[in-house]
DNA sequence: ATGAAAGCGCTAACAC
DNA sequence: GTGTTAGCGCTTTCAT
């Protein structure tokens, strides 16, 4: 293995001089720089990563806690993150937390390791309960569907007024019984609860009485529970026009149960879902949806890690917030 | 920074003690251990992951570069190999090759600088001219579609075969003029290329003369080009009665291409892709599809990998090859 | 503009 | 079963 004093030697300089060329520090001779560069070249010699993250205390890589990176929409958000990070020099690790309360604190547990020099965590698992947990003296930014007003920065999505712009969508094109198909509401800053009061604030605002046999409760949000859900919306008899899926992964899945069960969208039932991933545009019918501009969220993340990471001996601040805005894309599923 | 000097006051050991209780390394008296368990748990501490790494020379992270994290495909495999690695105490990070030559080369500069024990390389980009630069001196496995012949540890698809078997399945199904989807073979590895041969031998051996004007030659493999290819196709009045996408993304978009321009699946064209993600059973019509086991080319490649670093010292031995089997997974696109 | 000294926190190798 | 020694390769600090 090729080191700096070995590089040093053929250059006929010494190790900090190396250094310093690799570093690109100001100070150096462009004669000796080129020297160095020279001596790099023929020795083929590789900065030792190991090394150097042991003396400067950083790694250069911030890790991404995600439920599930097979999931299009954290797919997607693992792109955009890596894309904004690549402009800060930095690289991504990513986590799988299974969508568990434990898999997520155990990426916390490996920034604490100081594996990664900061930590965003898309939290699904975690609650109110365990914002003591969020405390941690490293970098960490907490992204997406849920909201802590815990002494952590946190990029959210406007989550109950997405949703009830995405009900008053399918109000706007005649939709009366609307049903919501989502995961049972757990707590007070959960997607599906935050989702659920925006449908409820709709309905009020409409003047629609909110009737409980149209929600359609399920477990994970997956395509698979998407698809049963709307299968047993149409055998119940409740008669529904429109739905509001709590993700388009959902309601891509819903799309296919009303399809089994016969039922066209947009002409029998209205379709809308959140997030607006890429497949969007190519189902059919192609799906409407709530569009919460995932690239400057994440975006906004990295840039708040980045901004931690440059504030390390300070205090701690106060914690930063930001929600991102929304847009509605209509398109088949609500009749275009 | 609590460090294992502290622990090992704290406990009146030795750091190597301490050492050895972290490592789980067997000759410790388990009432030493319950000490420095109590030591460092009371002092909370952590592990510089940064230093063992340095002492060792190992990371315990495996870098994976994909052309994109946000295409289900790559999303899926990047799934299936963190699961993978994980079950050998491994890590995984991902970098974004950007589907490009340059990219795929930053990917295997990384593992040279020891950020990484070892590499899973999806290359898309490299061609057989660069297989020298293939021969690098850290665990590396090539994964998914190209093959090489080179010196280094591969694991493929039945890329020729599982084209050859989807497109017999057309004609099974009574198609006679059925169109290629796909890119325009760039070189005799290439994926594109590869599934264009398993296509025309499949024609060969029903006795069908290939015609040049059922190939829709696509620059991207994605959603959007597949979609203008199949309203191309249409337009083009070539009259056909089925379709072989390259991927299932491709063919996606092909769905929604003939949706489009009227044309309805199966019924007038019966449509199958490649690669069996998991929106195909949820499309409409589902899609059929080539199943090449990615769960098991994924356990392949970390068990490759993990070889490789186990053999540390030992010279190169010969390459590793694993060749994928397939299925085929008949759903509504090509009539059930 | 360049360099000498020191040490980041950990563990391999070896003693006892 | 436990401890001692040494040093992984780099960069921070401070001198010159």
């Amino acid at each position: 293995m090729v080191t700096i004093q070995d590089v040093a030697k053929a250059a006929g300089v010494s190790p900090m001089t190396v250094s310093h060329v690799i570093n690109d520090h100001p100070h150096v001779r462009s004669e000796t720089r080129e020297r160095v560069l020279r001596a790099i070249a023929e020795l083929d010699y590789r900065v030792n990563v190991a090394a150097r993250n042991l003396r400067t205390g950083r790694t250069g890589t911030i890790g991404l806690a995600v439920p599930e990176v097979d999931r299009p929409y954290y797919g997607q958000l693992g792109a955009a993150i890596i894309a904004a990070a690549a402009r800060h020099n930095l690289k991504v690790a990513i986590e799988q937390t299974g969508a568990s309360r434990e898999g997520e604190l155990a990426a916390l547990a490996l920034s604490r390791n100081r594996l990664y020099d900061g930590l965003i965590l898309a939290t699904v698992g975690l609650g109110p309960a365990d914002t003591d947990l969020l405390k941690v003296d490293y970098p960490m930014v907490i992204l997406g569907e849920r909201i802590f007003d815990g002494p952590v920065d946190h990029v959210a999505m406007p989550n109950v007024e997405g949703a009830r712009a995405a009900t008053a969508h399918l109000i706007e094109r005649g939709c009366r019984r609307i049903a919501l198909i989502a995961g049972a509401p757990r707590d007070e800053v959960e997607v599906s609860g935050l989702r659920h009061d925006g449908y409820r604030q709709a309905l009020d605002e409409a003047g629609i009485p909110f009737d409980p046999r149209l929600l359609a409760a399920i477990e994970g949000l997956t395509m698979e529970e998407g698809a049963a859900a709307a299968r047993r919306l149409n055998e119940s008899g409740a008669e529904i026009d429109g739905a509001f899926c709590v993700t388009d992964t959902v309601a891509i899945g819903a799309l296919r149960g009303f399809a089994d069960a016969g039922v066209r969208v947009p002409q029998d039932v209205k379709v809308i879902g959140f997030d607006n991933i890429a497949e969007d545009a190519y189902t059919i019918p192609s799906l409407s949806s709530v569009d919460p501009d995932h690239p400057l969220m994440a975006a906004q993340a990295v840039g708040f890690l980045v901004k931690r990471l440059a504030e390390k001996g300070k205090k701690r601040q106060v914690a930063r917030e930001f929600i991102s805005h929304f847009s509605i894309v209509a398109r088949e599923s609500t009749g275009g």
